[in-house]
DNA sequence: GTCTATAAGAGGATAGAC
DNA sequence: GTCTATCCTCTTATAGAC
């Protein structure tokens, strides 16, 4: 049973958190806009680093369910198209979702000093349970002989995450959804130079 | 002629703007490490500020020259390889570079509030210089049909931009340097697929 | 749950001596 | 040029009343 003022809290900080970053969030701040005074904040955090990591958390548990759902979806299609529909339905969560995907981007890059270390292993528990997705996907592929077993399952792996990010970027730093079609002339262009063929 | 004092004060600030950002980077820590008192480097620095984009263009200023320099040496060759030059000699800069470069990504991607706007002006400036170098080769290449011209100049720059931001990233992230044989299929990769082809 | 009041400290910046 | 001393503001966080 959520609380109201405890959902304007995080609603806020969260945008805070996103928008001008974590040492420039200020408790005061998130407050005003709340309308409390910022004793009430600590009834619901026991600190600014608690109110954080409460919402990193929750940014990925929402991220990992979606993305365990789009791959427990389809069943009855090949490998390849498991792929491209995984690949495609995250960009149509992420696209509706940037400003998580921002927030993710922001905190991964450049973390908080005094935070680095614990959102460094977070980062390492939650992106494992990403690849493992990714993984099992990429092995049928492989197993059923649509993508060359000449190179390693990792290998893909890591030419897909690579793909999936510059692809996110591009988003981040233009602010725009882009459309379908532009999205499947770079899922054409990964497929068949990246993946398919070994250059 | 540089004084030692104002050399330690710079260095010591970049590193910390990279490393730690610019709200967590504090003149205590950064007079400490040079050995002064804070007094002292508001001698050469009016504000925080100040001495912040003093830095920021100076990393600007040097890379347009580099730039400059690779796109004025290559003469008699075809422009499709002047592209490719600049694209090699720009890798190997960024390269060497890294720091400077992880710099400039920080900045624009997440500025601090209250420096947004100046550092958005800025980076229009000097983002400017450096499309003119880009245009100027890609114009080449579409005079001498080596790129169809059924697509627009700008079109081409900013997906030559695109892929050079991709390399960047991909460098700053992984914080390793690629070798020649990895960057030279990324180029051929972004010649067939993304240049050369419409597809 | 929310408040008032305030502790305790860190931060940017300046005055003025040497 | 570099220092000591200090101002003033902002920040996180807590104590304790209602």
């Amino acid at each position: 049973m959520p609380n109201k003022t405890n959902e304007m809290i995080r609603y806020v900080a969260f945008r805070l958190f996103v928008e001008v970053g974590y040492e420039a969030t200020n408790i005061r701040n998130i407050c005003k806009e709340v309308d409390i005074k910022p004793a009430s904040l600590y009834f619901y955090y026991k600190s600014k680093e608690d109110l954080f990591f409460s919402i990193y958390d929750e940014v990925w548990e929402d991220k990992i369910k979606v993305l365990s759902n789009i791959a427990e979806l389809e069943h009855n299609i090949s490998p390849n198209m498991k792929l491209y529909f995984l690949y495609k339905r995250s960009m149509d969560y992420y696209s509706e979702n940037i400003i998580k995907m921002k927030f993710l981007l922001r905190y991964h890059l450049f973390p908080p000093e005094d935070l680095a270390n614990i959102i460094r292993d977070k980062y390492r528990e939650w992106s494992g349970k990403e690849d493992k997705i990714i993984e099992d996907i990429i092995k049928q592929c492989m197993e059923r002989r649509v993508l060359p077993d000449d190179r390693d399952l990792s290998d893909y792996v890591l030419e897909y995450k690579t793909f999936e990010r510059e692809q996110l970027i591009e988003m981040i730093i233009n602010n725009i959804k882009k459309n379908e079609r532009e999205f499947d002339r770079s899922w054409l262009r990964f497929w068949n130079c990246n993946m398919s063929n070994s250059v």
